[in-house]
DNA sequence: CAAAATCCTGAATCGTGATTCACTGCTTAC
DNA sequence: GTAAGCAGTGAATCACGATTCAGGATTTTG
């Protein structure tokens, strides 16, 4: 054996890996999952295309592995929030306008993160990911319920419902970003308004008193 | 010329088109879209699969037709309750119920009109009639503040919200029925609960006055 | 019934993009 | 320095289903 993987090779290997996990991230930033083609990613990254396969088993791996750690970093961040200090009110509309703000200031990758049609693969990682919002509004419910702030019994539900209307409202096809893409001269209605109505019908949805 | 299209070839040629759009929704129905491949559905009708193309231009056209069909009947019936008699509190509770139980019977299907990743074509489709189903929504949020039952001021914003709580309740990956067909030994919830937790979701959401 | 025109067939073709693999050229260890 | 073996290359291959099209079959009219 004249040749053994030495930590220098792990070290490239792992750099690489990063790199073209990045330009997969700012590919799918930029035009959403349509756009992460083997091709034009290895293009991107300067190798060839077959060079991704020694870092990942195939595409579905790979986008997964984009979709889940943009994710984890979202459910992280709201996670954070939902579980921090305040009353159970105070933390889910803290939760919301933080959700607001950054899917409003990277739309595409919301809606990919979201929305976009893609490999199976990827919506498993999404049907996951679904959870765990779920799962953290079920806890927030939960403890609201508890504190006598939220009147809500089906948590499993009401948590389902709440994904749903942020996701509609913030990156589906009704939502105010995609409504003014399409009809140029569209009223523009800005990130606080949206914000703010948001906040309102999630709050009221779960029954707690009005401020 | 000795050969002119006749009223029999007309009613045949029709009657074959309805037969390929009822065999193309019963494919849709059962499998999602996923499952409608031209080849599959020449052989349910009986036909080659190059026939299919005397009726329609491509595939797209005739999934977003399949779609369009499935989706005006439940527009039409939801926008019949909406905006039938009673209070608009009334008339949001029993088309949310209708609503629930019509996705509830047709999962599949519900599922397919509502979230299945699928052509663009369809795409485009599914863009109308959710706006279709948000415009609905629009007019009764708007009747509902003006006699004073609901609170709400970004009506579009909120009838997206509503759009999104319903869809995702419903048929998105986190709803009761998705939710069991995963876990085989779930609680399972039934159509009351789920419909009864919706409607207060909803009507709490848009500010309506506690029964 | 025959001629003329269209319809129907389904195997072959096409398009798209992921995946492979024979080859070239680096790394490693001594 | 150099032999042994791994990494990188990218054009060729594959997979998959939509779409086409050259005949054979059918319909229509006189």
């Amino acid at each position: 054996m004249v040749y053994r993987v030495s930590a220098q090779r792990l070290d490239r290997d792992q750099e690489m890996r990063e790199r073209i996990l990045a330009s997969a991230q700012a590919r799918v930033s930029a035009g959403g999952f349509a756009a992460l083609t083997m091709q034009a990613l290895a293009e991107d990254v300067g190798i060839a295309t077959g060079s991704l396969y020694r870092h990942f088993n195939g595409k579905g791996e790979l986008a997964a592995e984009v979709f889940s750690a943009a994710c984890r970093i979202e459910v992280d961040v709201l996670g954070a929030i939902l579980r921090g200090s305040g009353s159970a009110s105070q933390r889910l509309a803290a939760g919301l306008e933080q959700f607001a703000a950054r899917a409003w200031h990277s739309r595409r990758l919301a809606f990919a993160l979201i929305a976009e049609p893609v490999d199976p693969e990827v919506d498993e990682q999404r049907l996951l990911f679904r959870e765990a919002y779920a799962e953290l509004f079920v806890e927030l419910l939960d403890e609201g319920v508890r504190a006598g702030e939220f009147r809500v019994t089906q948590l499993n539900l009401v948590a389902a419902c709440l994904v749903g209307a942020i996701a509609e409202a913030l990156v589906g096809p009704l939502s105010p970003p995609a409504r003014a893409a399409r009809e140029a001269g569209s009223s523009a209605i800005d990130l606080p308004t949206v914000s703010q109505s948001l906040i309102t019908f999630c709050l009221r949805a779960v029954g707690a008193p009005e401020s």
